[in-house]
DNA sequence: CGGCGGCTTGATCGGTCTCAAGTACGGTGG
DNA sequence: CCACCGTACTTGAGACCGATCAAGCCGCCG
């Protein structure tokens, strides 16, 4: 197994100045937690931790996207979760990481050491509960995946496109940062099927595709009433 | 909405001596929580909490078996996770239960006051540490249950049985306390091809079902080949 | 023995996958 | 600026897997 990707990347970091935590408005720990955060920059398809490492680091996007993924002995490959601008990922049940994540496009991700940040929520219950409710946001997140996955084809291509528009808290047009075989991937299809669905519910007039990674919603009632969770 | 039952039940315990937490080996928290637990029975099918109704317990099995599903709009029932004895539920994002949960049979499950398990928490950080840690537990089941739902029915069915036997501790044989419905909504199958798919598994030699509830391994590494995870 | 619920088995239907072209777009070099 | 190229996406035709509809079987309990 070759050395993380994150592991060597923050290594190299320690000898640069640290910048400022970004503005985003979104705090991930009250006070000194926050400035602990290593900025990284992930370039388009990088690593940022593989499937059986050790989980060292947690990590939260600042801009860009980033997929977590499983690969299957077959080759095909489930995408877990996509984690967007303020999303923290990196919590594992145990100290291997269960899956991988990668950067979808060039991505700005602040790194934080596990330990670190464990050995603070031993001392500071606001912190740990802090934690535990990302853990279990994370754990609702899993779940409503799950149900998408035993939805039909175009309910699913459905619940996708609201979620996305919920996350980037965007309501009539979203930007995808991913392209259709990801998010044929994290839906449990094939990028046929996608296509195709999308083009059903453009010519429903629920939503239109101007552009591939551009979509409009037309009629989010329609949307949300074939969506059946 | 209609009191939860948990409440109700709880309270009428109240009345009752309380009896020690059972000795089943598995410790929720260590110290004080534990005897917070108040026994209590469900019989087959009774609600343990609904969802949308507020999120006030935690729960640990001690005997017999639970499900944990939603409905979607058209009926269909999705069924999350089971919890066998030592599993603890009940852990939720929100103050919400997404979900709900019924004990498939008769079934006696330790009930914790949430408000009291966070108090404590907030003091005892090794409280706080565990709690953490079973629900990162329950997210990466969460993670292994949305797997399951890209594979084939087969791979399904076996995955489900190899799931059921590491949990259960059992290497030979399985009873499986859940009717073959509720295996097909954890699965997204149909009782029927859960039903043709075991019968494959069967004349394939790898499992034998000498009653419908009882599976035998008879060539686990072959099984284990099938799941492709 | 009869009846009922849970499970199995069979035949057909339909949705999604697969394989195969075709098209639009973004980037690069002339 | 345009021609070219490669990648991503769309569209079409046919195969396949699991759902559906429909009987039949088994075990349990009155």
């Amino acid at each position: 197994m070759s050395m993380p990707a994150a592991v060597l990347a923050v290594r190299s970091m320690q000898h640069h100045s640290r910048r400022p935590a970004h503005p985003t408005g979104v705090h991930a720990f009250s006070g000194t937690l926050e400035i602990m955060g290593a900025p990284m920059l992930f370039s388009r398809n990088e690593e940022i931790y593989g499937e059986g490492e050790a989980a060292e680091y947690l990590y939260k996007v600042v801009s860009g996207a980033v997929r977590m993924y499983k690969l299957l002995a077959d080759g095909r490959r489930q995408i877990g979760a996509f984690y967007l601008p303020g999303d923290m990922f990196g919590f594992e049940p145990g100290d291997m990481h269960a899956a991988s994540a990668e950067a979808i496009g060039d991505a700005t991700v602040l790194v934080f050491k596990r330990s670190a940040v464990l050995s603070l929520a031993a001392r500071d219950s606001d912190v740990a509960r802090r934690l535990w409710e990302m853990t279990a946001r994370e754990l609702g997140r899993s779940q409503k995946h799950a149900l998408l996955l035993i939805l039909s084809a175009q309910e699913r291509v459905a619940s996708f496109l609201l979620e996305m528009a919920a996350r980037t808290r965007a309501s009539s047009e979203i930007e995808l940062p991913m392209s259709r075989q990801e998010i044929a991937d994290y839906l449990g299809l094939t990028i046929e099927t996608v296509s195709r669905a999308l083009g059903q519910l453009e010519s429903m007039g629920v939503i239109s595709v101007p552009a591939a990674r551009r979509i409009t919603f037309c009629d989010s009632d329609k949307l949300s009433r074939i969506n059946a969770c």
